[in-house]
Parts: structure tokens; sequence; C-alpha cells
DNA sequence: GATGAATGAGACTTCATTCAT
DNA sequence: GATGAATGAAGTCTCATTCAT
């Protein structure tokens, strides 16, 4: 029984601008991508952008989205199906920032952190639906990383809040993500992970730094 | 004996423009600031903003610097200055840091996070002298934190390494920043706070949250 | 024995279209109308639009005739077959005339002359069709009115040239659709009224100000 | 002693815009004619254009401006200071008016009516600001044309209102200025004029077809 | 045959930057 | 030396129109 319905044309449409956007926002930010660059990418016609979004910001909305959709479920709820433990599902997670930053890296030569940070520090101020999109996306992101702060206390019969600790531990990958855009050192996020890891109480859990085999 | 050179009226100028430019681009970004806004706001003919700069990157560039080297000298040193104590100054640093943040807030409804790192993501892609010199000040701003880390573990007779740690109260300045923008929340910092003072080995030191007289 | 032939699907729609036009065009203005709003308005599909009009100005074009062609029948003939002296003629044209713009007022809060002249001046320069078609219907407008002129100043056994008289009643006819529009004031059609029934020598008859029962 | 401050650059600059625009706009509408053309046709920069104006509709309101100031003062003001008994003021009026649509068909083939109006009726609607300097423009006419009906019928001793007569006037303008345009015949404006003298009382009064020397 | 999807051209506007007085 | 004036390039967005299913 399928209960997928198919995409439209139009929905495709729209689904590869998105695509397109999303990657052309986190590179060059929001200032830096016009609307005719994003046209030209997806290759589509101009005028199809505004067939499918209300104006160029609305373009950065969907792209938002989109980066925080595509890393809750591929990166966060990924892992947490992969993994159990909780020191398992925190090395899982950054293990896959890292491959990913690592291997744009690889590509173009740089890096650029954190996609919704990056939309949300530019536009943020101007465009409350989209501040508010990145709050949401975090709070899931928080969320995650409570029920981890909250299975490592529990693991190792520690006290202390957990919702204080995956308060941390999301300003660490927020840290991360500054700090390695600034330098454009992959390494950084690492850092962000081994301090993370340190705090739920598994200083010694390695966090592979090689794409895995899903 | 006066050591410091009076400023000559041009220098005089130059530094009122930057002021200018750097409130300004801290509260709207570099790409939500025309020229012309900067002009008028400093009280100068436009053309005078190009006698001082070769172009608007290089305002933004003298920005940087200049509040990079305000949070050096009124807050880093400032508290080194007033205190001793590890955990006294990481908790000065991050009092004046919440005051200032709070203050913006009262005033104009909202915050805005660091402003060089606000400028360096915006602009440290296609701007290598701008990320180099926000480089700079978090290198000068590690060496600090590198200070207070080795200091609180010295003074507790932990083991550890400084260095790891220093680069962690980093991460976790910038997650503050981050996160405050990111909710419009100036309690963020406070979270930040908190957490540093726990990893330096101090989680009851307490964080002033009101302006303290010089 | 019916004479009338019954309209197909496809002229019903055509019809329809022109109708929804026509109130748009009058209200907005041609470039005030885009074909997306014609169609949106209309209920059909934009593709269908141009199933029956060669290009939107086509669509004006058939504006034009329907604004016309209704007004022609039932205002002037209308009033004609009601009436048989000329000043009853004159003063239940300029009634209805008035009622409608009174209407229009009282719905949409303003009011918008002459529907012929407006697109007429807007694309007459660039559509010879168009003004030819609106000259066409200012055409039959004067002969109704030579009529009422001929008329009146046989009936009064006065002197004077019908055609001459019949002209004036025309200008006067544009300038109180003119200045009615320009004032955003119903009553000005009531000026043109007056004046027009004291220069066919009836200065006193009255113009009903309130629909009238068929 | 000059009490005439001259005009700088940028004054200049701007006259010399909206002179350009005004002719323009009555030629070819509001729409007709783009932001780029009048920059062309008045060998600026179209940056330049917005220097001086706030956007396209404030060029219109200037250009407005510029027809009704330039009417009333070359040619209400100029035959009332050279003319003075009503019937001569009203036929130099409207002689000049004739002369000049006549002078524009002769050089463009085609004539335009009133500028006020024609702009009036296609952006006032949207734009309050032009729709009252056209009232505005049209007030001052009126009084014009109130001065000559209230002297007409003083000097023939006939009773009657003189502002009921100014403002049937004023619908005659319009009237000839519409009709005119339709048909691209200045004679429409003669027959304005003929119908006017006639109901001043001076039906026999003569307008001139040729340009007078001063 | 009807419609969702797509497009090319062009509109308005802004902005960083330079010129000329 | 300082400033009002000017500009070129680019950006966002709209719209009439056509295509392809």
């Amino acid at each position: 029984m399928n209960l997928v319905t198919p995409l439209t044309k139009g929905e495709r449409t729209r689904a590869h601008i998105v695509a397109t956007a999303a990657d052309l926002f986190w590179r060059y930010n929001f200032h830096g991508v016009s609307v005719d660059r994003i046209a030209d990418a997806a290759e589509v016609n101009k005028a199809t952008v505004y067939r499918y979004f209300a104006d160029k910001s609305d373009v950065a909305l969907a792209a938002v989205r989109y980066h925080g959709e595509l890393t809750l479920r591929d990166v966060f709820e990924a892992n947490f199906k992969r993994f159990s433990r909780p020191e398992d599902r925190l090395a899982g997670i950054y293990s896959d920032i890292f491959c990913a930053h690592q291997a744009l890296k690889d590509e173009s030569g740089d890096l650029f952190g954190c996609p919704v940070v990056g939309l949300a520090l530019e536009l943020g101020q101007e465009m409350p639906a989209l501040r508010k999109e990145a709050q949401g996306i975090f709070g899931r992101i928080e969320e995650f990383l409570h029920t981890i702060a909250s299975d490592a206390l529990a693991s190792q019969g520690k006290p202390g809040s957990a919702k204080v600790l995956a308060r941390t531990l999301v300003q660490l990958l927020h840290g991360g993500f500054a700090s390695a855009r600034l330098t454009s050192e992959p390494d950084r996020i690492l850092d962000a992970a081994t301090a993370s890891l340190a705090l739920i109480g598994f200083p010694h859990t390695h966090v592979q730094t090689e794409p895995q085999a899903a």
C-alpha cells in the first residue's frame, strides 16, 4: 500500500529550486546569491522561481526549512535509529556533521558552518518567520540532545540537570559551527564533539572522521 | 608627560565614521546598511566616507577591528585588571557581555550577538582580510581564556589541558552569542556563562546581571 | 418564434470573460488589471482567456464594445422607448447615468467616469481599432442626442442648429464624466444634466436621483 | 534688485527631467513611458531620476504640476493680462489651447487632450496626491472661468448664477479635450470654444486659429 | 479541448562608487 | 579639501504570452 502521493511536476520543480537555493545560500549567503543565479543554477526561468515563491526571502525560508528537515532526519533521527547508547548517538551525529564539512572543504576549498544559523543571522531580524523556523529547528535539536543528556546521566547514575546539559550541548554545537567557519577548519567541529562527549561523561568515545556506510 | 598623540581632525572624522558604521553593521548587517546611511548617521558627506576608506568593505573591516579592540580592552583586559582569580575574571567578562546585550535589548527591542562573527560570516568568504581580522580577535580572546583556564586548573590542582579547555570556552562563547541572537534572549548568554564557569571548576560563581560601577 | 440563437458554451464563457474584464478595466484601468486577475475574477484558466482573445488588448476592445452596447441599449434606447419628449429622454438618460455612478460610489467608495473614454484614452493611441470603436459609440450617442436636440428645438419653435447643439451635449456628457471622476463626486453628473437640459430649453426639468422601476 | 534665486545645477536637472517627462507622459501615458525612456530623453542616468524623485509616480505628480502651472500661467493668466473683456479672455484662452493642439497634431500626427486629466484618470485612483493636484488645478481654472462668467453676466445685465455657469464652462473644456483626443481632431476644441462663448452670451466672438504674436 | 507549467522581456528601484566644482 | 551631482551595474519582481500534457 503506497501512502506517498507522487509529486506533481510543479512540486518537483519547487523542490528542485529549494535544494538548489539552499546550497547556494549556504555557500554564498543570502545577499551573495541573486534570484537570477538561483534560476540559472536550477535551470529554470526566473519567473518560474516567482511562480513558487512569493519573493526571494520566501525562497530563503524554504531553504532553511529544507536544511533543517534534512539535518534532523538524516543526521539526528538517523543516528538515533542506528545507535541506542547516548554517547554513540552523539558521536554519530558529530561524525556526520564533520564528514559533511570535510567533504565540502575538499570539494570547494572552504566550509560554511550551519546553514540555518547563517541565514537566520542575516535575515532573522527582518524576517520573523525565518527566525521562528530556525528557533523551531534548534528546539528540535535540543530535544534530541536532551534525550542524549538524560540517557547519559542515567546510564552513569550521575546527578545533574539534563535540561541544562542539553542547552550547553546546543551551544557547543553552535560554537563548533562558528569557529569552524571562521577558521575554515573542519577540526573545530571535532573539538565541539570532544567537549560534548566529555560533558556527558564519555570523554573517550571516538568520533569517526570517515563517512560510514549506512 | 603626555604620550598620547592627539587625534587630528581627519582622524577624529574617521574614528567617528567607524564607530557609527560599527553600530549600524552590528544592528542591521553589512547588506542592511548602505553607505548613504552610514554617511547620514555619521553626519558626513558620502564622499567623505570614501576619503577615508577604499570601499564599503573597508569600512566593515575597520568596524570589525573597532568592535574587537573595544571588546578586548573594555571587557577582557578590564576584567583581568579588575580581578585576579580566574573565576572572577570569567564571571566579570560574561557579566559585561550580558549587560551590554540586555541594554541593547531594552533600548531597541532586539539583540544582535557577536558583531565580529556577524560581519565575518557575512563577508569572510569574499574578504580574507576581514576573516583574518576576526580570527586574530578570537585568537586573542582564546589567549585570555587560556590564562583563565590555566589558572583555574592550577588553582584546583586539577589535571587537564588548558588549551583544550580554552577552546571549549571560546566555543561556548560563540554558542551563547548565537543562541542569544537566534532567540532574542539575553539569558542565553548567562547559560554560556554558567556552563563555562562549571567547566573551569567553579559552578557556584555568580554572574552579575546588573552593570557594575567601574 | 424564437429569433435569438441560444449561446453556445464557448460563447457564454467568452461573454462572461468580457463582462468580468469590462468591470475590472473600468475600475482599475487597463494597466491596473493583469490577465491573471481577469482569469481569476472570471474563474477561468488564463489560457482560456487566450482561447477567446488574441491578446489583452483584444479583451479591452471587447470590453469597450460591451460597455458601449450596454449603455446604448439600456440607457439611451431604453429611455427613448420609455419617454417621447426630448427633455424627459435627456433627463432619464442622465438619471440612469447618475444612479449608476452613485451606486458604484456607495459600493466601492469611488467612481470611474466613462469606461469607454477611460480605456480609449489609455489605449487609443496604440490601438486604432479601439479608438474607432469608441468613436463609433460616441457617434451613436451623438445621434441620440441629435434627435433630442432636434425635437427640443422643434417643440419650442426655436431656430438653431441641432447638429451643433448635439455636439455640445456630447461634450457636456464627457465633461460630466471627467469632473465626476476627478472629484469622485457623482453630483458633477447632475451638473452636466442641468446644463444640458437648460441648453435644450428645459431648465426646469428635474433629473431623478433615485433608481426608477422599469 | 533681483529677487529670483538662480537655479542650482540640481534644480536645473530636476526641472529638465520634469519637462521631459511631462511631454512624454502627455503623449504616451504613464504606463507607456518607462523610467528608462525618461532618463534617455532627458539625457541623464536613470539613477539621476531617482535622485530627484522618490519613484515614477512622483515624476508623474511633478509632471502634472508642471502642466498645470504652465497652463495657468501662460494660457489663463496671460490672456487675463492681455484682455479685459470676458469674451476676449475666453476666446484667447481657447485660441491658445487650440493652437497648441493644432501644432502638436502637425508635428506628431496626433493630439493628446488634457495632460492633467490624462494622468489623473490613469493614476488618480491609486495616487491621491496626484488627484488632489489635478483637482487643485481645475479649481484654479474654475476660478478664472468664474471671473469670466461673472463679468459676462454683468456686462450684459443678465441674471443667472456665475458659479453654475463657470462649472459648465469647465465641463465644456473637459468635453472639448476629450472629444478632440478621441477623434484626433483639434476642431473639437473650437466646438467647445464656440459653445462656451455662446453660453456667456457672446456667440459671435471669433476664436483665432493662428498663433498670435505676444 | 482545457489547464498547469513555463518563459522572455522588460519594468522599477537601489547602491556602491566617481566626478567636478 | 569637501561636497553636491552623476552614473553603471545589478537586483528584485511582474506580466503577457506560449507550451505540453
